[in-house]
RNA sequence: GGCGGGGUAGCUCAGGUGGUUAGAGCGUCGGAUUCAUAACCCGAAGGUCACGGGUUCAACUCCCGUCCCCGCUACCA
């Protein structure tokens, strides 16, 4: 990370990762992609140097369209809503996109399909024909989400074709017992269909020349280590085209109900919004991605790495025009108050409730999303935390030494910047430090060290402290109000450097604080110079800067999360409440008492237990999911019930004849079940 | 199970081609001070650098193994 290849660019292209708009924002969001893309551009704007920053809503995908349906609404309009939800409360924490579009824009449809037609009559894409479930009564295929049936592991009727609510198993919609159609209720049939993919393992030897060697010093561990983990394993031809009305239509003829995939149109929104902001502004947008002496970086979060470093720039090199990306700094996941964050438990702290809990306090949350941002490792969230660094570290360190100087400064001169005496070691120590800061704080945030370089920012206001602290003017004003004008004059020139140096991080405090210093906004690199305030100059009332968070408000959000947490816990009992069933349903059960004769665990697998016992009928081998509970050794001999009627499935290539019944907690512990004294076994349970 | 990332003071994190007493901020405790939103300033306590081996004159830093957390992946009848 440290070896910055030194090629100089023109421009800068900056990426936040697209919010997918079936939710909100939240802090997790924020501390990992808008706030430290949000604080290089304004980096690199304040430097003078040509930076656009792009986002846009990603609109398309099934998960929309299930949303929709649950809602009775179209799929335009969910986007819709949340589109405007996520634009205004970006905008209002002040998150300087260039441009924010949107997915569903023309624009976007004519890029993305464009870019396809490009690829597709370059060769890049292979066809290939696979059976899927089709829905007759509709006339259209169905996503894995649309087609619901018994689940096969834990017997509940509606689970979903990729994934059971019930039991959290994941699944593949052929394994569904009895599938049914979601839009007609129907028994859905397989029916041919056509698809493109991308052969990802075909640009293997690019990936690994452009990211395995020349990037191995400049990207980060988790980002490298990744991307040569996926590399390493074999890339797979990729799938870029799916049956669905609601997305990019493929500009083929004779595709009529297929549309580009939502990985895949997804990335080119980046362009598409460039484009539309070119187009808006009259600028030519190809330079941003097509000059090679443009910088292209993307912020995202780690679960979007494989997209945005194999996928996306294997799109953008089989096109052929694009530049690749330079660096794709992701973070790692915030949590909140311990537990993951998650949109359909509605554990978040959601910003457009936060910009109204808070009004005014857009930078605290800057500060403390930026202070504890998950760059290396998982961070947490907490109030407390929120709290702590407002009270203690902005208000008491950067405010508190704003509000001296500004003070004194009111109070000996009248708010006229003093005139500098005799400088004393001391004196020529500030100024000297201060010079350093603009260099220290720049180069950590071009090395995505925003932390780091919010830290040193800080510092800057420590030294100010220290600095007034020492010398003392209100005690020495009486005998000597002219050491006292010199050392108020270095204060001044430490506000003025935070003031210019603070905006990246903080930037409705910086600008607070350039009105009350009277001070015009500057270039970064002027932030260290001393002339900035010329002594005479008249300064503005001192207004505080932050205020005192109480332990109320504090409070009060603890609360709020507790009362989540209280429900979801609720709803977990009442959700697994399953379907009734009638007496001869359950009477085809055959359940009986059985032994543990043997166990062994199932190589190469983490949960499975193969498993002999003896039924009373019979001996047999049941393959179990209990390997994480319980140690082979322990299990011989114990009575368990046995669900004997099971149909014979091969798991891992044996045949598991039944199933071990086991209770189960909400903890996910499982413990055994078996009648109170010891009946024989082939007992019958009914 | 495979792969990747991480495990350093109460909390959030730095660090190192191996080398004297392992750093910072916040918190805690003590002192000093009053210009300042009981804030600032000074000082102190606090760490077997996940655990166990190995290489070495010397390892928190390199090697091997184990455990724990996060992600991807296989798998869950």
């Amino acid at each position: 990370m440290n070896n910055q290849p030194s090629k100089p660019y023109k421009r800068h292209t900056v990426t936040a990762a697209l919010p997918y708009a079936n939710g909100p924002i939240h802090v997790g969001h924020l501390a990992g992609v808008y706030v430290p893309a949000d604080i290089y551009v304004r980096y690199l704007r304040l430097k003078g140097e040509d930076v656009i920053y792009i986002c846009g809503s990603d609109e398309h995908g099934v998960p929309i369209t299930i949303k929709a349906r649950q809602e009775g609404v179209s799929p335009q309009q969910i986007v819709d809503k949340y589109h405007h939800l996520i634009k205004k409360s970006f905008k209002e924490f002040g998150i300087s996109f260039d441009v924010y579009s949107r997915t569903s824009a023309p624009v976007h449809h004519e890029t993305a399909a464009s870019i396809f037609k490009t690829m597709f009559e370059k060769g890049a894409f292979i066809e290939k024909d696979s059976e899927q479930y089709y829905d007759e009564e509709n006339k259209q295929f169905l996503a894995d989400r649309y087609i619901t049936g018994t689940c096969p592991h834990c017997g509940y009727e509606k689970a979903y074709g990729d994934q059971c609510e019930n039991c959290g198993t994941s699944l593949s919609p052929d394994e569904l017992i009895n599938p049914r159609s979601m839009l007609s209720g129907n028994k859905p049939v397989l029916k041919k269909t056509r698809h493109w993919y991308l052969p990802l393992n075909d640009h293997e030897p690019m990936l690994r020349q452009w990211i395995l060697e020349s990037h191995k010093n400049d990207w980060k561990p988790n980002v490298y280590g990744q991307c040569k983990s996926w590399i390493d394993q074999g890339l797979q031809p990729r799938a870029v085209t799916r049956d669905l009305d609601w997305g990019v239509k493929l500009p083929l003829e004779g595709t009529e109900g297929k549309v580009l995939y939502v990985w895949f149109d997804a990335p080119i929104g980046y362009i598409s919004a460039t484009r539309e902001w070119g187009e808006a502004h009259g600028k030519d947008w190809e330079k941003y991605w097509k000059d090679p002496e443009s910088k292209l970086v993307h912020f995202i979060g780690k679960d979007n790495i494989v997209f945005h470093c194999i996928i996306f720039p294997v799109m953008l090199h089989a096109e052929g025009s694009y530049i690749l990306p330079e660096n794709v700094p992701a973070n790692e996941f915030l949590n909140l108050e311990g537990d993951k964050i998650s949109t359909s438990r509605n554990w978040a702290v959601w910003l457009h409730e936060y910009l109204q809990d808070f009004p005014g306090k857009q930078d605290v949350l800057r500060y403390v999303l930026c202070a504890a941002a998950p760059e290396t490792k998982d961070n947490d969230f907490t109030w407390k935390d929120f709290q702590a660094r407002n009270n203690n570290e902005l208000l008491a360190i950067f405010g508190n030494f704003v509000n001296r100087t500004l003070v004194l400064t009111h109070k000996y001169f009248d708010g006229r910047v003093p005139k500098a005496g005799q400088l004393t070691d001391a004196d020529r120590e500030a100024l000297e430090s201060l010079k350093l800061f603009p260099d220290i704080i720049g180069k950590n945030i071009e090395q995505y060290r925003f932390r780091e370089a919010l830290a040193q920012m800080m510092n800057l206001a420590r030294l100010g402290n220290r600095y007034l602290t020492e010398a003392e003017p209100w005690k020495i004003y009486k005998e000597n109000p002219g050491r006292v004008q010199t050392v108020l004059n270095i204060c001044l020139k430490l506000c003025a450097g935070m003031a210019l140096l603070s905006e990246p991080f903080l930037p409705n405090t910086a600008k607070k604080l350039q009105q009350m210093l009277n001070l015009k906004a500057r270039a970064w690199n002027e932030a260290g110079q001393t002339e900035l305030l010329a002594p005479g100059h008249q300064i503005n009332e001192a207004e505080l800067l932050f205020e005192k968070i109480e332990d109320a408000q504090i409070k009060a959000q603890v609360n709020k999360l507790l009362e989540i947490r209280k429900n979801n816990n609720q709803e977990q009992v009442t959700e697994s409440v399953k379907a009734p069933v009638n007496f001869d349903e359950f009477s085809k059960m055959d359940i009986r008492v059985a032994t543990i004769l043997e166990a062994e665990k199932v190589a190469k697998t983490k949960k499975l237990m193969k498993i002999r016992v003896d039924s009373g009928l019979d001996q047999r081998t049941v393959v179990s999911g209990i390997a994480e509970h319980f140690e082979p050794e322990a299990l011989i001999g114990k009575k368990v019930l046995l669900l004997a009627n099971l149909e014979p499935r091969k798991i891992k290539g044996i045949e598991s004849h039944g199933m071990l019944l086991m209770a189960g907690n909400k903890d996910g512990a499982l413990a055994f079940v078996i009648p109170e004294e010891g009946f024989e076994n082939g007992s019958v349970i009914s």
